[in-house]
DNA sequence: CACACAAATGCAACTAGTTGCATAATGCTA
DNA sequence: TAGCATTATGCAACTAGTTGCATTTGTGTG
């Protein structure tokens, strides 16, 4: 259901194919929802068949065409529903924690390799923050609410990203 | 392939039924892996199948038999091989924030009741770190060196947990 | 010129996880 | 004594997401 809900965001804020919803999960979305192109498209002809959403065909020379997305009230009525109803709670599947309920087991090596590329990924992702903050929210004095609330989202995936690498320097540190 | 992992870990550590595994995945192992008893009960057969587990089946005087599963070498060799190989990123799925990027449309008492669910969740999720740190790591002195590693998880948990609630926090006083 | 990459879409087969229902005994509570 | 929780297992049908492959044309790189 979420990422039918996310669909419909973006695609009320504007109309789009399935190709720039990708580009969007890529870019400035890339802290809140992540998907495949096929999962995408998919969806996409899936809301279509059920009235959320309404496909026009633009053809283009010489290439295959484009297929741009808008949203329906029914879509709309939809999008509301979700937003009126608080999220369940998130099932909790760590795999990285199960490796450390099996440290006897765990050779050493293989222990500082995953440790290490855990760094990696956490450093990646400070990264990709920091480009979508300068390219969307440069000025944080000058957001409107509206704009706000996004930035609110992305500082929190920076304080947590930033817990979970205090955390790992320890970890490192302790297992010299 | 992680809730294979995961059943691999539990059932090496002690061998045990669908139904141990589940109780275990409730109390102990909650901040690490959830999986309803289905899923668990059809991994196991699966696994059994696939000659990574032994199945001995307990006749019990007027209920269900308990089938005991235990880890055979295959299993253990597949549990090797997945500590051996650093886990790669996890998909980026938050749909908490892909409502504040509609932030203009999300009515604020639908807002403050999201909110105010999120934090009981977080609170709920600190009580039930606490219970599991008094059962099992009750003395951080004297651990053993694979007892501290879990321990570790959990403390991660709750680091995250708190920064999730500090943010909330400030986002709540905000929203007045 | 060959090769890779970007733009743009899609099918088919798979794995992973959810939801609803069903069974069958025991023990506890209103 | 009726109803509910616990112990213990499972099927069937579903939704969600992954992986591998395939098409067509333009544009840039070595």
């Amino acid at each position: 259901m979420s990422l039918r809900a996310v669909l419909l965001i973006t695609l009320q804020r504007e109309p789009g194919t399935g190709y720039d919803v990708l580009q969007r999960f890529k870019t400035g979305l890339a802290h809140v929802w992540q998907a495949s192109h096929q999962q995408i498209y998919r969806e996409l002809d899936k809301m279509r068949g059920a009235g959320l959403l309404d496909c026009e065909t633009v053809p283009q020379a010489e290439r295959p065409d484009r297929k741009v997305y808008s949203i329906t009230p029914a879509g709309r009525a939809e999008l509301d529903a979700w937003l009126a109803a608080p999220l369940g709670p998130s099932a909790v599947r760590q795999p990285l924690f199960a490796k450390f309920f099996i440290w006897e087991d765990w050779p050493a090596e293989a222990r500082q390799r995953e440790l290490a590329s855990l760094r990696e990924q956490l450093n990646a992702r400070l990264q990709a923050y920091a480009a979508i903050e300068k390219e969307w929210f440069s000025d944080p004095q000058a957001l409107t609410a509206a704009q706000r609330a996004p930035w609110h989202t992305l500082r929190l995936g920076q304080q947590l990203t930033e817990t979970w690498l205090t955390w790992l320097e320890e970890i490192q540190a302790e297992g010299e």
